[in-house]
DNA sequence: GTCTATAACCTGATAGAC
DNA sequence: GTCTATCAGGTTATAGAC
């Protein structure tokens, strides 16, 4: 009975979804309402402190309607997990694997695209990096496969300007670059008198700070370890 | 009858903890028990996804104990996390105002000893950055003034060498530099094909990488900006 | 100080009316 | 599709025996 139930369910569901394509009907449907205030509750407070009654009151329904929808929290939680993880990394893969622009570009372009998602997304780096430990598999499937980053063109080219570097280290500094400060903000903002806007204001200087410092980087001598 | 109670509690805590001082008994309180329990579940799982039940488990007590020690889960959280705040900014602190050492070697100290103390407790990062932001007052309590890190040597030293250079911005890549990757490490092992002891590799060679980079750094040109 | 038992409340999910 | 009402189980905190 119960499987029955919801098999009928995902049938109209998808069912519902092409007619939307061909509806001309501009106010949202309830499941994209619902969908659109899971994306702004799980995003600020994560999964755990997360309550679904939250989520159907910022949604303007009753909380009946988000299993009606959805069937659990988690089933959501997953939906908008995934989103977000291809916001968040669906903007550096292009990049990395452009077979066209040079490493300085791809830098670039990295750091000024980085800066600018997370300005306008600032949860999203905490909620990436956060909700990734308890759900390592949804990165797994955003990431297409596990050798993609380190055969990437970006790597390729860092390995032929500098070859005694490990571009990992590069990449991961280059990325700590752009998302650490949105990630230090809160304790940025408790141990200064800095407020918002000259945050802000620091995150579009940096836009052009890093790539400069990143080219310095890359002409450093060779550091001899002691492996 | 309630706070009376609770006076006494308090009486008896902070004698307890003198006779602690002088008594040679060196199998563990029980409240020490639990707050060892308490480090262990809260970093690992963040105040929220934390089930006081747990952390009695862990204790090997009782739930009621917990509340006879430490009277509320929020109580017991906010001892933690100051501690544990502590471990994070005192470690800092210190070098960052430290008059007889110069700025090369206060980003060597603070390279080495945050990858270092990070190895050790590798959930620290985490909790504290994900933690700052529903607690802005516990940190403020931890950071001495709110001018101190503005006016410490280290940032003097920065403006010093590289007048155009907010010296803001310099210490948040130095901190990133050393506590990004940590953050990144899930992402990162779901990415590619590394392992825990790469990782640890990889943080070691860190330790030498990020001064070098980060002197290359302030040696580049001034970068005009157009405020 | 430590325990068991339980109160009081919260939370995710479902039943069933409309 | 949407609602109200409610269940079942979990969670923090307390009462009271020892």
């Amino acid at each position: 009975m119960f499987k029955s139930r919801w098999l009928l369910f995902f049938v109209f569901q998808s069912g519902h979804k092409m007619a939307k394509k061909t509806t001309p009907r501009p106010d949202i449907s309830t499941e994209e309402k619902i969908k659109e205030a899971a994306r702004k509750v799980f995003t600020q407070k994560g999964y755990s402190a997360t309550r679904t009654r939250d989520i159907a009151t910022a949604a303007g329904i009753n909380l009946a309607l988000l299993n009606y929808y959805f069937r659990s929290k988690q089933k959501l939680f997953e939906i908008i997990m995934v989103e977000k993880m291809q916001n968040f990394f669906g903007i550096l893969i292009p990049i990395l694997d452009d077979l066209t622009t040079s490493l300085d570009s791809k830098v670039e372009h990295i750091s000024s695209n980085y800066i600018d998602l997370i300005l306008a997304n600032p949860d999203l780096p905490f909620f990436i990096l956060g909700e990734a430990r308890n759900n390592p598999e949804l990165i797994f499937k955003v990431a297409q496969r596990k050798d993609f980053l380190m055969n990437s063109v970006f790597m390729k080219q860092i390995r032929e300007k500098k070859p005694e570097l490990d571009p990992l280290q590069f990449l991961i500094s280059l990325l700590g670059m752009c998302v650490f400060p949105f990630v230090m903000k809160p304790v940025l903002i408790s141990m200064t008198h800095m407020a918002e806007p000259a945050f802000k204001q620091m995150m579009l200087e940096r836009k052009i700070l890093v790539p400069v410092w990143l080219k310095a980087i890359l002409k450093t001598k060779p550091v001899i370890h002691s492996r």
